[in-house]
DNA sequence: CAGCTTATTTCAAACGTTTGCGAAAAGAGT
DNA sequence: ACTCTTTTCGCAAACGTTTGAAATAAGCTG
């Protein structure tokens, strides 16, 4: 039961004038008569008229809408980079449709479908996890609706990209445990399909390089959920107990290898240093405390927020510009031995 | 530089032949030629062609879009409201815009405003905790945008609601650490201005009085956030030694109690059980793992997208309804006392 | 072959707004 | 009185789509 909400040829007709010059008066165009718009921006607030912005959209093939697709929103890192791009984007007049892949490549794809056709003007993107085939974001690519992807990019596509130096950050992370006296470390890795998996691995295992310390062949296990964590890692510390240091891919793995070293009555960090990667909320809720690498979610966000409104409002088709966020490594109690 | 999207009249001008012949191809209509049909399905198909949706939204005066208004989506609780919204939204064909009030009441203003001019079918908001004033509320009911509020929910204004029985859930916590042997228990209650806040305060007295429990001056702390949390409990502990449990209006703020208690070396549960309320990520993170109340927002946002649909939907102006979804209490050991 | 039916297609209006261009009216200048 | 300018306004097209009604063509009946 929506009321009719007011137009302009509403207002036009009662005015006896015609929607053109009802348009014109209400942007103050110097070609009306200054009674005529008195009468017509007098009747508009009476009225309450708020211009029909579906209809202008239609008009300016914009909606003004920026696509935000995004693993789960319930992951403190995710939502923080919403909030980045909501900040970003409201301060120019966007606003933000959110969309979640569950992790799920098809409903990404079903997602980029839905919104496309909404005329989303941009695409901001964290790709998810199983996306292995990129044919929906080529799409996106050959329409020409331009897009930036945060954090999980696709090398296949021709696009802005803002991404962490997951690279330098790992290696911070692990130099840090072996720092603090770790001799042994495992580290849960992410998929390797992913840059972000790709990366932090290599970081890792940079670090370790550089202090000379041996890699044994379970020094890797492919391991990224809280889940996973709990149970493998009881079963590694079972074959192999000289493990002394854990580097996970995030800090949800992280936090279920804790409590999984906790469960078989080890200390952390005593006998096990941890550290995480994300320095999402939950590794301040950790007890011991999560060393982690801060991800930097707000500022992620407002780059790539930023990036996009650029390539929106340009012209010209530069070349696709990818940034690089430095990380800071958070210390806590997780990864700090006594002696 | 965006690539032109393909439309129904240039499909119509590549198969010299009139848009709503196109249209109705596209659609099987009966009248069509099915020799006809096959060109135009085909050639569509091989365009890529997309229906225009901002087009579609003109004529049907529909945007096919729902506004969401929530305080900040980083709180799981919100997060998981969302995702219910979403779910169902999707399954209508709608798409949900998120907007953060940040607890503002300004935000939650400015937010209304820009939505409701970016044609919004519909509102799901919760309202921000400082929101005292509800006149944007009553704008919104007066323009006839339907509006469904959610855990928070505004008397002053007629609109549908998604409530948790905070009472009832409020009661059961209570009612369950006196069960395990807590004789002088606390409440960090929230804001009393809001219904929640006053709910779960009257569901812990009542907890209190049915068991006859006597209420001190200090049964009653206004203390909703974890770093308030920090701070007040040892100056209250130092003042009232013989508190033996705390509930907390919700699970961020147990868990800042759980620290504080821990930081002065007393024990949870055994000198102090804990129980908070929300049953958010963090309660499962905490150690020990935090007793809470189930608010079960995945449902609730279930539920409110449900009974927007049902509004936008329906032609008769039925009076507003109100669903109250019960809560279960989620015991973990932070309340289990040993003996 | 006139009249009727059926199949297929097109026309035109509509949604609400903007905007280039032309039109009408009034005033100014010569 | 004639032209020129200025002021003020309306017409019509456009954005992409849908849809009732009208149009066309072809086939059929008697």
């Amino acid at each position: 039961m929506r009321g009719h909400q007011v137009t302009i040829k509403d207002i036009a007709k009662i005015l006896h004038i015609s929607p053109s010059t009802v348009s014109r008066a209400l942007k103050d165009h110097p070609d009306i008569n200054p009674q005529t718009k008195k009468n017509v921006q007098e009747l508009a607030k009476k009225l309450h008229y708020k211009p029909n912005q579906i209809a202008l959209n239609l008009l300016q093939k914009e909606s003004k809408l920026i696509g935000v697709i995004v693993p789960e929103i319930i992951h403190y890192f995710f939502s923080t980079i919403i909030s980045g791009i909501e900040k970003i984007a409201n301060e120019s007049g966007y606003h933000i449709i959110i969309a979640q892949s569950n992790e799920s490549y098809h409903k990404e794809v079903e997602n980029i479908q839905a919104l496309l056709s909404s005329n989303i003007d941009g695409f901001i993107i964290t790709m998810a996890k199983t996306t292995l085939n990129f044919d929906h974001f080529k799409n996106v690519e050959e329409i020409g609706v331009p897009m930036v992807f945060v954090d999980r990019a696709c090398d296949k596509v021709t696009a802005d990209k803002v991404l962490v130096d997951d690279f330098d950050g790992a290696y911070k992370a692990t130099k840090h445990l072996i720092d603090n006296g770790c001799k042994n470390i495992i580290h849960l890795a992410g998929p390797q399909n992913l840059d972000i998996g790709i990366q932090r691995k290599e970081g890792f295992l940079a670090a370790l390089n550089d202090s000379n310390i041996s890699i044994g062949d379970y020094s890797i296990q492919i391991c990224d959920t809280h889940d996973h964590a709990l149970k493998l890692i009881p079963e590694i510390l079972s074959r192999h107990n000289n493990i002394d240091g854990i580097f996970a891919v995030n800090d949800l793995t992280a936090i279920g290898a804790m409590k999984a070293v906790k469960s078989i009555n080890k200390k952390v960090p005593d006998d096990i240093a941890i550290s995480g990667f994300t320095n999402s909320f939950i590794s301040y809720i950790a007890d011991p405390e999560l060393t982690t690498v801060d991800q930097k979610g707000f500022e992620m966000g407002q780059h790539a927020a930023r990036m996009l409104l650029k390539r929106m409002q340009s012209d010209e088709n530069y070349g696709p510009v990818t940034t690089i966020l430095n990380t800071d490594l958070i210390i806590r109690k997780s990864s700090l031995k006594k002696k």
